[in-house]
DNA sequence: GCGGACTGCTTACCT
DNA sequence: ACAGGTAAGCAGTCCGCG
């Protein structure tokens, strides 16, 4: 289990006062050093604040909870008063358990108490025994000892018998079985009433949810219910977020290593507090041998000398007191990680004057909330659905510039012989960057995180660190809880519903999935592109899917198959992933999607909207695939199947029956279609008839002037109305390919734009023919510019280098020389090297000169890029190529 | 010893 | 630590070839 906040820390300064050996502090008189003990505020009274944080604390033996007050804008605590406790489910009775000596000399257990509970894999109430602990750590989280373990060891050696006991919800983190079983939403408002927590009731919002209501009027009550639940977890408002960005400078010998911030060897020579309410300061630690002075820095901006490095880390450590939220890029990993060791064994800092909490995998705060920027842009869903791939590389420069317009600055030497200027700005801009990554349209980030918050019920810093796969868990255990369900287990789920019946066409993969139609190749003018609205969720949702539904226990359901599969689902009982997603998905189509573009809201709402609307796509997006993933609690396979297999039994029906209205369908990929010239009356029928015979919502979701298929599948172009192109899978547009050849097809790509009808074909075809010449002849006479640069191909290393043991690509031969010459590669690193002539056939483009470039190589990447388009126009490279060669004789 | 057919690995992309 | 399907290029291997 993660190690967290006040509780370690507690710990921590006890066995300090133990140890004699941190010098500076240990001769102070004992009052003087416990005023050093950070103190937080736990007030009586509270007016509303956000509920941002919650974690168990070991002094106090409770749940403590970090609210954020809007107003004075600070963070205040609060620590359970209900006597909640730790705990676990077994099925032995307290008859049995009582026999298990290890179980009750055990300091951490408590008590038993005898429930009822409904258990979703048998549909059917089970009497089963909570085992109650004193402390977390006593369930589960010890390597060895814990009450989870205990039960089912000690009990087959008790009995001599094979089928072990079982335990229940032994691995659910305590703060967060806390959370679901007080019903809490982390991101809400709560405030504190005479020493108790007590959630704050908004009208505004509550006026909204009554009219999100009336939308679905109809539905079950159960799906009712869920729809409320999160419209009022939606609606209410956003806060303004004090924050401080921080990023940090470190004098390393060798300038291309980033240093070891568990050994923290190095002095940390400048840090910027960049800060949400103005603060701008630049930290410099004053060194021998450096001229002072800073210039060209905003006036606003205070550089503040430190003559020792102590008092310029016991600055920085005064605003990670102060501030509520602080941003790093890479924090949990570098900045905070190496402040915390070097303050604690280089400048001999007493624990507890590190605001830092230390933990294996992520650095926390004391005080406030660390948001690591570098975790939450890493998320691939974040990556992909909330920001469209803007950003490629993880890096701070590639964000920056990606999604805010700002660029590191280049250095020209190693950091330790920078000027002060020099070495100022560059600190200071990375700040710039970071804090500019939450402020950006309107604080999105910030809202984006506080949004998913409380759909997940997780605290905002493990919100922001951990994947989609942990949000929708989070939910889906919450709603356990309160439904008195029993969480099943992981490997009870698989034993029960098993894995998959269907073949992947893939290698290697576990299941069938999407249908991809052969694409008619040629130029069709006038295409509709229809598709199905959230196609998975709907389906999850329409057909009942989930982990209990799946294969139930009931014989009377088994009539009711997954297409193509053996595999049934459930018709008397309703899933809860079916309801959650559903109410989900219905709540995005329906209310929020609509809501984001609607140009008579006032600005701020409509973006709180689109926040609201983007953080729902993230989640959708996910919601089937993490049944087919291992990793996820409540995997299970059939579920993943079934929805996939419900999805080609759609899209084959609507293509059919497309096809029966006499429209042509000239391709389609999982869940649209793409239709030549249809009708408004054929649209409007298929849109009836996909709503009443399959109950899914089918809309037209964009319409192309003209498209141009090959006969390659998800490679196509459309060009819409207005002239702007859809690429979409070409290889001109992909990101490895060089400039040079994305010139060409850039070219290419505007000239296309302009065709408006089959008539203007002719004269396109004509200039495309010529741009192609000419880049072929610019090859040929080796005209690129003075250096290979746009030669250059941009390939990710997927791992270090030296793990490509079965083959060696191209760019991991280049990756190889650059670490020969001393770079330290990692995975995820760009490398650029281009072809050329002589083995090993590549280079690292910043070693690489023209000359050396194998020219016709790039004649070839010129041919196959353009050949996805040209078969479709009936143009030819060769011949376009072949025709220059005569030209030139002539 | 060499070239072509083949498989498998790898990356980038689509939904 | 969400899924499967597709395109492309290249590395490595096998096999035939008097």
């Amino acid at each position: 289990m993660m190690k967290r906040s006040l509780d370690d820390f507690f710990k921590v300064a006890e066995r300090e006062e133990k140890k004699p050996k941190e010098s500076l502090l240990a001769e102070k008189p004992p009052q003087e050093r416990k005023s050093l003990v950070f103190k937080p505020e736990t007030p009586q009274e509270l007016p509303p604040s956000y509920f941002v944080s919650a974690t168990y604390n070991g002094k106090k033996g409770c749940a403590s909870i970090k609210l954020y007050e809007p107003e004075s804008e600070k963070i205040y605590f609060w620590y359970d008063t209900t006597g909640h406790k730790p705990y676990c489910f077994t099925n032995l009775p307290a008859s049995e358990l009582e026999r298990i000596s290890r179980l009750m000399s055990h300091p951490g257990f408590d008590h038993f108490e005898s429930l009822e509970k409904y258990d979703p894999l048998l549909d059917q109430q089970v009497t089963i025994t909570k085992v109650v602990a004193k402390d977390p750590l006593a369930v589960g989280g010890r390597p060895s000892g814990c009450i989870r373990d205990i039960i089912p060891e000690e009990y087959s050696k008790l009995t001599g018998l094979d089928q072990p006991a079982k335990v229940w919800e032994a691995a659910i983190k305590y703060y967060q079985s806390y959370i679901y079983d007080n019903d809490l939403a982390p991101g809400m408002i709560y405030k504190i009433e005479k020493g108790k927590l007590v959630p704050v009731w908004h009208e505004a919002s509550e006026d909204t949810v009554r009219k999100i209501l009336e939308l679905f009027r109809g539905e079950p009550e159960e799906f009712m219910q869920r729809v409320e639940m999160w419209a009022r977890l939606l609606e209410y408002p956003a806060p303004r977020f004090r924050r401080v960005a921080l990023d940090i400078e470190v004098a390393s010998p060798i300038p291309t290593r980033v240093p070891d911030p568990r050994e923290a060897a190095y002095q940390v020579i400048c840090a910027t507090l960049l800060g949400s309410d103005g603060k701008k300061k630049i930290l410099v630690l004053k060194r021998e041998g450096v001229k002072e002075g800073v210039e060209n820095l905003p006036s606003d901006v205070t550089v503040e000398y430190c003559d020792s490095e102590e008092k310029l880390i016991l600055k920085i450590f005064e605003a990670l007191w102060d501030y509520s939220f602080v941003l790093t890029f890479n924090g949990d990993d570098f900045d905070l990680r190496y402040l915390y060791h070097r303050a604690l064994n280089h400048l001999g800092l007493n624990r507890s004057q590190i605001p830092i909490e230390l933990g294996r995998r992520v650095c926390l705060l004391k005080y406030g909330i660390h948001i690591d920027l570098y975790k939450f842009f890493f998320n691939r869903s974040i990556q992909i659905y909330a920001f469209s791939q803007k950003y490629r590389g993880i890096t701070l420069n590639e964000v920056g510039k990606a999604l805010v317009g700002l660029e590191k600055i280049e250095l020209d030497g190693p950091l330790s012989e920078l000027t002060y200027t020099e070495l100022a700005r560059y600190n200071f801009r990375d700040a710039e960057i970071t804090l500019a990554l939450t402020t950006f349209d309107d604080d999105l980030v910030m809202k984006l995180i506080l949004a998913i918050t409380r759909i997940a019920r997780m605290p905002m810093e493990d919100m922001s660190r951990q994947g989609v796969s942990r949000w929708i868990r989070n939910f889906l255990h919450h709603e356990h809880r309160r439904g008195n369900m029993l969480i099943p287990n992981a490997d009870d789920i698989l034993a029960l519903k098993g894995l998959t019946a269907t073949k992947a066409i893939i290698k290697g993969k576990k299941y069938k999935g999407a249908i991809v139609v052969e694409p008619v190749p040629g130029v069709h003018f006038n295409v509709a592109v229809m598709d199905f609205a959230s196609l998975y969720p709907s389906i999850i949702k329409v057909y009942n899917l989930g982990y209990q539904s799946i294969l139930c226990p009931h014989d009377e359901c088994k009539e009711n198959k997954v297409p193509e599969t053996p595999n049934w689902i459930c018709t008397k009982k309703r899933a809860l992933e079916s309801l959650l997603i559903g109410a989900l998905r219905d709540l995005r189509v329906k209310w929020y999607k609509p809501k984001s573009k609607d140009k008579t809201l006032p600005n701020d709402l409509r973006s709180w909207y689109n926040v609201i609307q983007s953080a729902l796509k993230v989640i959708l997006n996910a919601s089937y695939g993490v049944f087919g993933a291992e990793t996820f609690d409540l995997y299970c396979p059939p579920v993943a199947e079934a929805t996939a297999a419900i999805g080609r039994h759609v899209i084959t029906q609507t293509i059919n029956k497309a096809r029966e209205l006499g429209i042509d369908v000239i391709y389609g990929d999982t869940d649209s279609i793409f239709l030549r010239g249809p009708s408004q009356d054929q649209i409007k029928t298929l849109e009836g008839w996909s709503e009443k015979e399959l109950g899914m919502e089918l809309d037209v979701d964009k319409f192309y002037r003209y498209s141009v298929f090959s006969s390659r599948k998800k490679n196509y172009l459309g060009i819409f109305p207005d002239g702007s192109v859809d690429v979409k899978g070409m290889t001109g547009k992909k990101r490895h390919i060089p400039v040079f050849i994305k010139k060409a097809f850039d070219q290419m790509e505007e000239r296309l734009g302009e065709v408006k009808s089959p008539a203007e074909f002719e004269e396109a075809k004509k200039e495309i023919r010529k741009i192609i010449r000419d880049r072929y002849l610019r090859l040929k006479q080796r005209r690129w510019g003075d250096r290979p640069e746009e030669l250059a191909f941009h390939v990710v290393l997927g791992k270090i280098p030296e793990a490509y043991t079965k083959t060696v690509p191209q760019h991991v031969r280049a990756a190889l020389v650059l670490k020969d010459m001393g770079h330290d590669l990692k995975a995820g690193d760009l490398i650029s090297f281009v072809k050329v002539a002589k083995e090993p056939r590549v280079k690292p483009v910043q070693l690489a000169s023209n000359s050396e470039i194998d020219v016709d190589k790039y004649v070839g990447y010129l041919h196959s890029t353009f050949d996805q388009v040209l078969d479709a126009l009936g143009l030819d490279f060769d011949e376009i190529i072949g025709l220059t060669k005569l030209e030139r004789f002539m």
